[in-house]
Formats: C-alpha cells, sequence, structure tokens
DNA sequence: TTGGTAATCGACA
DNA sequence: TGTCGATTACCAA
C-alpha cells in the first residue's frame, strides 16, 4: 500500500461498512411496506445475519433493529413533532465569526461574498483530499482561512464529484494536498474530538441570504431536524421557503452545515444533493449518537 | 389518500 | 425580465 492509500484508509477504519449500510438503505427504503426481517436483508446481500448485525453496530452506534426505526418516516416525523424546546431561537448568539451549534460540533464560521471572493482574484489556493468517511469517500477543501468545501462521492465518482465543487469558485487554484485535509476528515468524522474548546474554522462562501441560511442550520441540535418553513422564520422571511430549499441545497460544506436535518414538513426527507440514501445514512448515524 | 396548482422569492442568464 | 427550485397549503376526485 503506497502513503497515500494508506492515508486514505487510517482515517476512518470502518469506512468500508457505509457500503453495506448504504445498500441496506436502499433495500428498506424500496420496500419499507413489508419491514423486512434481517435474515431477509442479509439473504439478500449475501451476508450471514451476524455479520450484518456487527457492521451495523459498529457503524451505526445502534442495534439494526433501532437502526431501521430511525431511517423510517415515522422517526423523522418524531424529530420535527418532539420541539417542545425552542429550536432555533436558543443555541447561541450566532455572529460572524461566533462559536454555534451548542450541542455538538462547534465552529467558528467567517462569510465571504462573492465580490469579496472575487477580489481576491484567482489568488486563492483550494487544498483538496479524498478521505474515507462513514458515508463514503468525502471531498474536503480547506482555504488558508478554513474549511470551505466538503463534499460527498461513491468511490468511482471522484472526478465528478471534484469537478461539481471546483466549478463553485472557477477562479481558485486547486491543489491535491492530502496532508492538509487530512486532519480535518479524522476531526470531523470523530464525535469524541469535538470540542467547544477548539472549534473548527469554516469560511462559508455565498451570498448574504444563502449564509443567512446555513448559519441557521447550524443552530440545529445533532439528532434533531427542522423543517424548510422553520428556517425561513428564523431569518424572518417566513414567506420565502422555497428560496431556502434553494439556499439549503448550495450548502458547500454538508454535513459541519447540517443541511441533512432539514426535512418536508411532513417529515418526508426531500432532497439531497449527495443522494436522498445518505441524508438518510447520516440520519440514521445521528440517531445512534445522539 | 393522491394529484394538480398557485403563491412566493432569491439566483442566474 | 423570465425561468427554476432540496416548499407549502389547498382543493378536487
Amino acid at each position: 500500500m503506497n502513503a497515500i492509500a494508506k492515508l486514505k484508509t487510517d482515517i476512518t477504519p470502518d469506512g468500508p461498512d457505509y457500503n453495506t449500510v448504504r445498500r441496506v438503505i436502499e433495500l428498506i427504503t424500496e420496500d419499507y411496506r413489508d419491514q423486512p426481517s434481517l435474515e431477509t436483508i442479509a439473504d439478500r446481500l449475501g451476508q450471514s445475519p451476524t455479520q450484518l448485525q456487527k457492521t451495523f453496530t459498529r457503524w451505526a452506534g445502534l442495534s439494526p433493529k433501532a437502526f431501521l426505526q430511525a431511517v423510517t418516516l415515522d422517526h423523522a416525523k418524531r424529530l420535527l413533532r418532539e420541539e417542545d424546546l425552542p429550536l432555533l431561537e436558543t443555541s447561541f448568539e450566532v455572529g460572524l465569526s461566533g462559536p454555534s451549534r451548542l450541542h455538538d460540533l462547534f465552529v467558528t464560521h467567517e462569510a465571504m461574498s462573492p465580490g469579496e471572493w472575487k477580489a481576491k482574484g484567482g489568488g486563492l489556493v483550494i487544498r483538496y483530499g479524498f478521505h474515507i468517511s462513514p458515508f463514503g469517500l468525502a471531498l474536503i477543501m480547506v482555504t488558508d482561512r478554513g474549511l470551505a468545501g466538503l463534499a460527498f462521492s461513491d468511490s468511482g465518482d471522484e472526478k465528478a464529484c471534484l469537478e461539481d465543487m471546483s466549478c463553485r469558485w472557477p477562479n481558485a487554484q486547486y491543489v491535491e494536498d492530502l496532508q492538509a485535509t487530512m486532519p480535518y476528515a479524522a476531526r470531523i468524522f470523530e464525535p469524541s474530538k469535538w470540542s467547544s474548546e477548539q472549534p473548527l474554522r469554516v469560511v462559508l462562501i455565498g451570498t448574504d441570504f444563502q449564509v443567512r441560511v446555513w448559519e441557521s442550520l447550524l443552530k440545529i441540535p445533532m439528532g434533531r431536524a427542522v423543517t424548510y418553513s422553520d428556517i425561513a422564520r428564523d431569518i424572518g422571511q417566513p414567506t420565502a421557503m422555497r428560496a431556502v430549499g434553494a439556499a439549503v441545497g448550495r450548502n458547500p460544506v454538508s454535513f459541519v452545515v447540517p443541511c441533512h436535518r432539514a426535512l418536508g414538513k411532513n417529515g418526508d426527507l426531500t432532497g439531497y444533493h449527495w443522494g436522498l440514501t445518505r441524508k438518510r445514512a447520516m440520519l440514521g448515524w445521528e440517531a445512534g449518537r445522539a
């Protein structure tokens, strides 16, 4: 194994589990009416039930049974319904460069408008790298100001993924640099390394409206969810839910800015740039850790 | 329930 | 200016 490949696999040894999990989620979603048993699923995947059992607990922190429930529509509804405490209202004062997200991964963020970004010209260097993550391959992009982009890809689609991200900031100069991105990967996907003492530095590059939407997302605690209209209300434009949806979809730092915690009003998972299956996986994974 | 549709607003061409 | 969403609420079969 060469040095780079080693770097990739060292991050999260359980990375390959995602492939199994992804297929299970797909199966369940297809015929969720039948409530397939563990045996049925294991059978369809050509694995033994015990093996599958082990994979799940390792990946999700939940028994398969609990996991199945977590991925179900009912559970998503519950995430929304348990809204006794004022979700978005509380947390922290979120101002520019303030720490946010009281309940899990702390980040400090600064905003950069497209204008500012452009003014810097092509001088800005973005270092990127792919790393194994619990949700497939993660493309991480950093500038000297902090984390600027986080995207996901299945193995084999790296090129498309990189293109998807890099065309958002056409003027930048892109350099592959796993040494630079690896520490981010290690930190982001390992909840035991989340701390408020040393928040993760993030640069939000987008329009004023988009940044406001993303700040709102940062306030959603782990294992909870809100609707698109909740967000619209939070930023003071209750009727702009449609525009909010569009802005959420452009979130360049997925997972860290938890756009997977935005659901339709009835608990449906409406959309996700990197695939609905991945959105389900994230919610299930968080359910096991919340 | 399911399916069509108008209202609404930021981004982009 | 005109089009297009990771939305919603409402109304008709």
